[in-house]
DNA sequence: TGCATATATGTAGGCACCTACGTAAATGCC
DNA sequence: GGCATTTACGTAGGTGCCTACATATATGCA
């Protein structure tokens, strides 16, 4: 069985391991690409740094919220972000809750040092879009099926309707 | 901006991110599913598991051929495999470099107890890629376009040529 | 006003992979 | 046969996310 094969044919791992390598493809590519600009970056920080350079004071949760990700993740890149003093974190006034994040000066500086990069990182994935054809929408219906019903959902009814 | 702007406009690291959280998605799904089995089991164990239980002993380098892993992944992975008795390691004779390993009686029988949920997970998995359509084929087409050319090769063209 | 419930986010530990490095065995060439 | 190079895989540390749990603040209702 090759491995094209193994990954059509074997389910969930299959598939989400598939997902997992391209990403990781990826995001390593992208981390070799920071190099080039000589600076030491972390790539979870550009999701954080991006929404902060966009919209300006914003909390954990709306950034999580923006990104698609858990608040958790965020605080925890948010951690670091801070001690490279790259944003600066706040009580928010009304709402003892939350709390905001925004850039500092020297993180105005860093996004405007790696605005090119990313311009042509967004260049090459419009590039690999056109290329490749319609990743982005098959991506987009796989998850609005996941959406509908999770996978969980899913096998548990196969599962126990088989037993 | 909506988060789907977001990821459509944004880069590799949208596109990187996207790609890992469906996974993650898919795989706390499959984590869950195994609790209905009552068996404590790690995700990461189901490839080496599956490659051993089709082609019986393999060595570590194969088992990540197949799995488009590192050997690093399959040799850590197979750690927790052996403390848990399912698989058994054992020099080659024929080449004192390789590690082949096997399933244990034990690790047949629990691939033998799992083997209706992992072809339920496929029959999930047939049903996602009917449902969302072209799934896999876009994936393969995103893995052909990055191998004939290398994400950080195109950035790197197009951020030397900007600068 | 008081209390139950909801919301916001921090901490701790875990997951599944990776790269870098290191060591041993095998191969190939002189 | 000896040595340079290649191959195989183990160890160490790291990445970027997750869930579970905990604490503090806010909201809503009687």
């Amino acid at each position: 069985m090759s491995q094209t094969d193994y990954i059509r044919d074997c389910g969930s791992r299959a598939l989400g391991a598939r997902l997992r390598r391209i990403s990781e493809a990826i995001d390593l590519d992208a981390t070799r690409c920071y190099a080039l600009t000589g600076l030491k970056f972390e790539q979870r920080w550009f999701g954080t740094l991006n929404q902060l350079r966009l919209n300006g004071r914003m909390s954990v949760g709306e950034i999580a919220a923006a990104l698609g990700v858990t608040h958790v993740s965020v605080s925890q890149a948010r951690k670091s972000l801070e001690l490279k003093g790259l944003i600066a974190a706040a009580s928010d006034p009304r709402d003892g809750r939350r709390t905001l994040l925004a850039l500092t000066a020297r993180g105005e500086e860093l996004v405007a040092r790696l605005h090119p990069l990313w311009q042509s990182f967004e260049a090459v994935a419009v590039e690999i879009e056109a290329e490749a054809g319609g990743v982005i929408a098959a991506l987009e219906r796989l998850e609005n099926s996941l959406k509908r019903q999770s996978f969980e959902d899913r096998v548990r009814s196969r599962f126990e309707e088989d037993r």
